[in-house]
Formats: structure tokens, sequence, C-alpha cells
DNA sequence: TCTTGAACCTCAAGTTACTTGAAGTCCTAT
DNA sequence: ATAGGACTTCAAGTAACTTGAGGTTCAAGA
């Protein structure tokens, strides 16, 4: 059986200790058994569900939102159908970011190549090839229809 | 010439109005040229540059972060190294969030799919499959350390 | 068994990065 | 020429933590 301290906790899912207990205080995870002391005890579950939580907040959902996500995992009686509407949603506002995340990389990695290239030995004239860098790369609209998408997941709930 | 008003900047970039105008008194952006009314009025190296602060932004990279990676594409006497070797922790940076937003990926096709066919015609009575949703996945350590970069990425300016 | 120091506790205040509101000015289309 | 939508500044508000103060608990070594 694991019982895992605040600090182990927060070592497993990348997070640190007051956020977890921000966390539960603003009701996102549910409140921890305590020790006789009042420390707080967690378990395999707790692991999961913050590592849900924390991947969801590294990449820009908003907390209520995670919220109606994580709070479907403990309400067995809602409407599977309804879960599973809210999951797509979810799943493909992640694709959007992942296109934009894949776009972020090229760029980068494009600069650094040209670096190594244009400027081997020393500072070179113009390594001033940033200007190419983060090239709206016919992505104009779709940065503004992820933003769409992010308000609309927003505002249900 | 294309002369974009704040308005038409934000909706290419997917930012709003007043972001924009909040980043320019940071010293995020350069001051705007303003028109005899006083409008701000933007061009394409504007576009360049909010595309990448906003992609950078929307992915966890603090400010300061950004800026001095913003800063260094129009300091061309900068050290090219110097630049290469910020450019290169930021995509490492990059390809580790990558990484992790492929597995939230998973876990939510996972959930979807599970809901697909467990519960096909209505609610079904364990839609609770969320417990594997956000298994940790072996990247316990992957995160933590994903964490301890960023971190060291601040701490540097 | 005692003790000591790291890790825990609560509560309050501070920080980052915006967002929203008020109150007024500009500009373009009818 | 005028109505209304987009712009202006400045101030205050919000989300999601983070940091600090001041004190308690607990496991490990003497």
């Amino acid at each position: 059986m694991p019982a895992l301290k605040i600090g182990d906790l927060a070592t497993r899912t990348g997070t640190n200790a007051p956020t977890i207990r921000y966390y539960e205080e603003i009701g996102l995870v549910p409140r921890a058994d305590r020790q006789d002391g009042g420390q707080r005890r967690y378990g395999d579950e707790d692991v999961k569900r913050l590592t849900l939580i924390r991947r969801c907040r590294e990449f820009g959902f908003p907390i209520e939102q995670v919220r109606s996500l994580v709070t479907l995992a403990e309400e067995p009686g809602r409407s599977c159908l309804e879960a599973r509407d809210l999951a797509q949603e979810h799943l493909a506002a992640v694709r959007a970011k992942l296109r934009e995340l894949k776009a972020l990389e090229r760029s980068l990695a494009r600069f650094v190549e040209s670096c190594e290239t244009a400027c081997a030995g020393g500072p070179g004239p113009d390594c001033t090839i940033l200007g190419d860098l983060a090239t709206p790369s016919s992505q104009a609209r779709t940065v503004s229809e992820a933003g769409q998408t992010a308000r609309r997941l927003r505002a249900r709930r």
C-alpha cells in the first residue's frame, strides 16, 4: 500500500506541494486523508488524477475546464455520451495545440540549423535569420480558430 | 504595403488588442508607429514577431524567456553561438512538451474510444474508465525533468 | 529515549500575465 | 454630417499560482 506524503506526490507529478494544497482548497482535488499529526497522505488514484490535471494545465486549459473533465471521472452516474463529447472536444483542442507546437518546433530547429551553417566559426554578419522564424505559416486562421475553440470550451461551465 | 490596425494584428495572431498594448507597455514589442489620430499601425514584421511570442506564451514559456528570444532577433551584433545555444535550449524544452502533449492526446483518444465501444447505445454501468486515463506512463521522471528544464531556463535572465 | 533537522502545517501577502471597465476620441460608411 | 464600431489611456480586477512567516510533526541518528 503506497501512502505518499505531499512531497512524494509532488515529485511524482511534477507539481509543487503548495500547488497541491491550493488545488485542495479550491476543490479541484478532494480533501486528502490526514494522519494523526494532520499531514496529508495520498494513494495511486491521487497520482493519476494529479497527472491528468497537470498535463492539462501545462497546456493552458483553464482550471474550470479541467475540473469538468476530472469530476466527469468521479461521477459514474453521468451520461456516457455527454462525457464522450466533452472528452472529444478536449481532444480536438489538444490536437490543434499539437499542430501549433510542431510549427514552433520547426521554426526553432530551422533557426538553430541556420545558425549552425551560417556562423559556423563565430559571429557572422547577418545572424538575423530570426526574421523567418515564426512565419505565420498559413496558420493565421488556425491560430485564431484555436483561440475560438478554447473560448468555446471555456464558456461551457 | 500592409498597414494593419491593432484589431487586424490581433485577429491575425490570435491575440486580443489589450494584450498587444500590454506587450508594448512592458517593452516586449517595440512602440508601434502612430497615425495622426494616435492609433497604432503595424506591418509584416510585427505579425511575425507577435506570432512567435504567442506560440511561445501559449506553451507556458515565461515572458522574460520569450523576451530574450525575440530581442535576440533584433540584436544582430550579438554572438551567434550564444543565440544558437539559447534557441537550442528552448528547442529541447519544446520537444519535451511535445512528448507530454502526445501522451495527453493518447489518453484522451483512448478514453473517447472506450466510451464509443463500452456505452455505444446509452449510459453504461461503468463508464468510469477514466480511471486509466492519465496513467503516469513511465513519465513520472520526464514530467519533473521537464519542470526542472523550465525552471532552469527561467532562472537564466 | 532524546533530539535535531527536513518536511509538514496554516494563513496571509505577493507575483505574473493578462482582462475588464470607464470615459472619451477617431474614422469610415451611409 | 453623423452614427456606430474600433480605437485611445488609465485604473482596477482576476486567475493561478508562489513566497514568506511562524509554528508543528516525524523519522533517523546519538
